[in-house]
DNA sequence: GTCCTAGATTTGATCGATCAAATTACATAC
DNA sequence: GTATGTAATTTGATCGATCAAATCTAGGAC
C-alpha cells in the first residue's frame, strides 16, 4: 500500500506538458479536447495507470457515486434468498453503470431517515434503493422532501406515480397460477393468502379472484387468510380440506367440495398446504395441486411449483430508474416537481411448473 | 439536498471561538483538548448538527472507513441464505465500529484482484472480507503482497497462521453429529461427502470417521463420495442402501448391513438421501436417520436435522479480526511481517435436531 | 522575577480533483 | 492585414478536512 509516487492529474498533466484541466476534460468531457491531444493524454494516464481519486472529486462535486441499501435482518428464512439474488443483480447492474452499493442496517423506518441523513451528508451517497415499502412510508416522504434520487422494489400502494418504483405483478402471477390449474382440469381452486389491507397480498389474492372469474369458477368459500409461515399453512389447508383427517375417495372429497387445488401468496404457506396434504395421506401433484410464490430455493428442491419473481430484471430496472434522477443536476434546474422523472415498471412473473402441479385432478 | 449553509469545521470553530484544528481534536483525539473547551465546541457541533465530511478527511487520511465484499452470483439456491445472514451480521458489526461494506463483483478471482486494485486506488477501501477461499488462492497472496488488511471466511487449507480468518470446526459438527446418532442407539452411520481435496470437504468428512472412531463403530463401506447436489445425494443412498428398492423388513436390511443413519456434507446431499429413503418407502426419521449440513432453510422446513453454523458470530469474529489490522497504521509502522498480527478463529457449529434424526434405529 | 517545560491552541500547507473565468490558438470573414 | 468568433487550453480558487510545526499559556523550580 506504500506508494512511492502515486500517479495524479498534475502528474499525468506534466508529462503529456498540457494542464491539469486538459486531463480531467480526457476523462469528464472528451468532446472538448482535440483528438490529437486526447491520445496524448490517454497514452499517459495509460503508461502511469493513473486512476481518478474518488474522494477528491467527490469533495468538490458532492457525489459519491454511492447507492444505499438497508439491508434487514432475515426474518423469515425462506424468503430470504430472493434478497440475495437481488442484492447480486443490483451489485452487477450499478458497477456496469459506475455506481456501488453500500449497505447498512437500521432498527425501524425512523432509525432509516436518520441513516439518510447521516449517509447523505457524511458520504454523499446518491440514491437509496429501498426494498419493502409499505402504505404511508414515511421513508419515501422523506427523501422525496428532501429531493434524494431513490426508486423503491414495490409499489407505494396507494399514491402508485409519486415516485419511481418497480416491481412484479403479482396479480398476474397468481392468475397465472389458476390459468395453469384449470387447463389441467381443475375447478375447485382455493387460495392461501395474507390478511386483508397488505398491498402485495391483496394484489395477489385479486389474480386468484380474476383466474376464477374468467373461468366463471367458485370462488366461495375457497380462501382463507392467515399470517405468513408453514404452520399457518398447514391450518389453512386443513380448514379448506374439513374436519375428517383421514383420507376419503377422490369421489366423496369432490362431493365435500373440497378443493384440488391450492394457489398461495408466499412458499412458506405452500409449505405448509403440503405438509397438511401429506398428513393426511394426500399426494402433493396427484391428490391436489399446490403452487406456491417467490420460487425460494426450498420450492425448487421439493418439486413445488412457484411463480417465480424477475429478480435481476428488476435489479436492472431499479438501475434504470434512478438513472435519470441521478443524471439531473439538483442545482442548475430547481426541477420544481420531482415527480417529473419519475418512472413506473411492472414485471410479469413466470411460473415455474414442477411435480407438485403436475397432474390433472384426480 | 440544498444546503443554505453547511455545517463545517471552520463553521463550527468560528462560533466555538476556537480554530479548526481544536475542533478537529475534540473529534479526533479529545484528550488533547482542555475540557471546558471540549465542552463548549461540543456544544456549537451539536447546535450546529455538524458532522464531518468523508470525502475531505479521506482525501487527507487515505482511509475510507469501507470495508469490501465480492458478492457471489447465487450458483446454488440452497446454500445461498447462509450469505445472507452472513452479510446482515457483518453489516450491523461493521457499522457499529464505525465502518461500511461496499459491495462489488467480479467474474472471477483474478478480477476480483484487479477490482481490488481499483477499490483501493480510487476509494481507499480500508480493507476487504473473503468469503469462499480455496487451495492456493492468488487473492490472498496478491492482499498480503499489498500490504491490505483484510480477514476470510474459511481457512486457507494449507497455510493455517499467514493471515486473519474465521471459521466453523466442520469436523466438530459432523462428529457432533455421529454423537448424537449414536446416542440414540445407530450403529451402522454412513457419510454422504464430496470428492476428496476440497478443505470443507475432507474437515467434515474427518469428523464423521472420528466420531466412529470413538465408538470403535465400522467405517468401511459407509462412505460415499458424490458432488454437491439432490441427485447425486439421491444416488449416494441408492448406493449405500443396495440395489433393492422394494423396502424390506428391519430386521433384513439390518441384516444386509444397510447404515440407519446418514451424515452428509450438506443439506443438499441429505435431501437426495430425504428423497431416496421416501422413493423406497422408509419413513425418514423412523425408518432411518439423516443429517443434513449449513441450516438452509429448506431444512427448517421439512424437519431435515442439520449442523448450524453460527453465522452472526463469524461476521462478528471477522470485524474483530480486522480491528488490529485497521488500526495500526501501515506507514508509521513498517511491520515487516504481516503475519504477526493475524489472528485465527476456529467457530464450533450447533446441531439442530429435528424430525429427521429423532428416534432410534428401527 | 526569570527560565524551563509540558500542555493547549493556532497557523499555514496540503491531499487531488473540479469549477469558473481568463487566456491563447485558429479559422473565417471583411 | 485586422477584426471576430469559436474552439482549445490554462490559471487560480475552492471543496473540508488533517498534518506538521509554530506559538501561546500556565505552573513549577530556582
Amino acid at each position: 500500500m506504500s506508494d512511492p509516487e502515486r500517479a495524479t492529474l498534475a502528474s499525468v498533466a506534466r508529462q503529456a506538458r498540457v494542464s491539469r484541466q486538459t486531463v480531467s476534460n480526457v476523462l469528464n468531457a472528451p468532446e472538448r479536447v482535440r483528438p490529437a491531444t486526447r491520445e496524448r493524454v490517454l497514452a499517459v494516464i495509460d503508461r502511469q495507470d493513473y486512476r481518478p481519486h474518488q474522494a477528491a472529486r467527490q469533495l468538490r462535486t458532492r457525489r459519491s457515486r454511492v447507492i444505499g441499501l438497508r439491508i434487514e435482518p432475515v426474518r423469515d428464512g425462506v424468503n430470504g434468498v430472493v434478497l440475495d439474488r437481488f442484492l447480486h443483480a443490483l451489485t452487477a447492474t450499478a458497477q456496469d453503470a459506475g455506481y456501488r452499493i453500500m449497505l447498512f442496517t437500521a432498527a425501524d423506518d425512523a432509525a432509516e431517515v436518520r441513516a439518510y441523513d447521516e449517509l447523505i451528508s457524511t458520504l454523499d451517497t446518491d440514491a437509496f434503493v429501498l426494498t419493502s415499502t409499505h402504505h404511508g412510508d414515511e421513508r419515501t416522504a422523506w427523501l422525496r422532501d428532501h429531493r434524494v434520487p431513490f426508486v423503491t422494489f414495490g409499489r407505494p400502494w396507494g399514491a402508485e406515480n409519486q415516485h419511481s418504483w418497480v416491481d412484479v405483478d403479482g396479480a398476474a402471477g397468481t392468475r397465472a397460477a389458476v390459468e395453469h390449474l384449470v387447463a389441467l382440469g381443475h375447478r375447485r381452486i382455493a387460495f392461501v393468502g395474507w390478511p386483508r389491507g397488505s398491498g402485495v397480498g391483496d394484489d395477489r389474492w385479486a389474480g386468484w379472484r380474476d383466474g376464477l372469474a374468467a373461468h366463471s369458477l367458485p370462488a366461495r368459500g375457497l380462501d382463507v387468510q392467515v399470517l405468513d409461515g408453514i404452520e399457518p399453512g398447514r391450518r389453512a389447508a386443513a380448514q379448506l380440506l374439513g374436519g375428517s383427517t383421514t383420507a376419503t375417495t377422490p369421489g366423496a372429497r369432490r362431493a365435500a367440495g373440497q378443493p384440488t387445488g391450492f394457489v398461495c401468496a408466499s412458499d412458506s404457506l405452500a409449505l405448509g398446504v403440503l405438509a397438511e396434504l401429506q398428513h393426511r395421506g394426500l399426494r402433493p401433484g396427484t391428490d391436489a395441486a399446490v403452487i406456491g410464490f417467490d420460487d425460494t430455493p426450498a420450492s425448487a428442491v421439493i418439486g413445488l411449483s412457484s411463480v417465480t419473481q424477475p429478480i435481476a430484471e428488476v435489479a436492472v430496472a431499479c438501475v434504470l430508474q434512478l438513472r435519470p434522477l441521478l443524471d439531473s443536476d439538483p442545482d442548475s434546474n430547481p426541477d420544481r416537481d420531482p415527480t417529473d422523472r419519475a418512472r413506473q415498471l411492472l414485471l410479469p412473473p413466470v411460473l415455474a411448473v414442477r411435480t407438485s402441479s403436475a397432474a390433472p385432478p384426480p
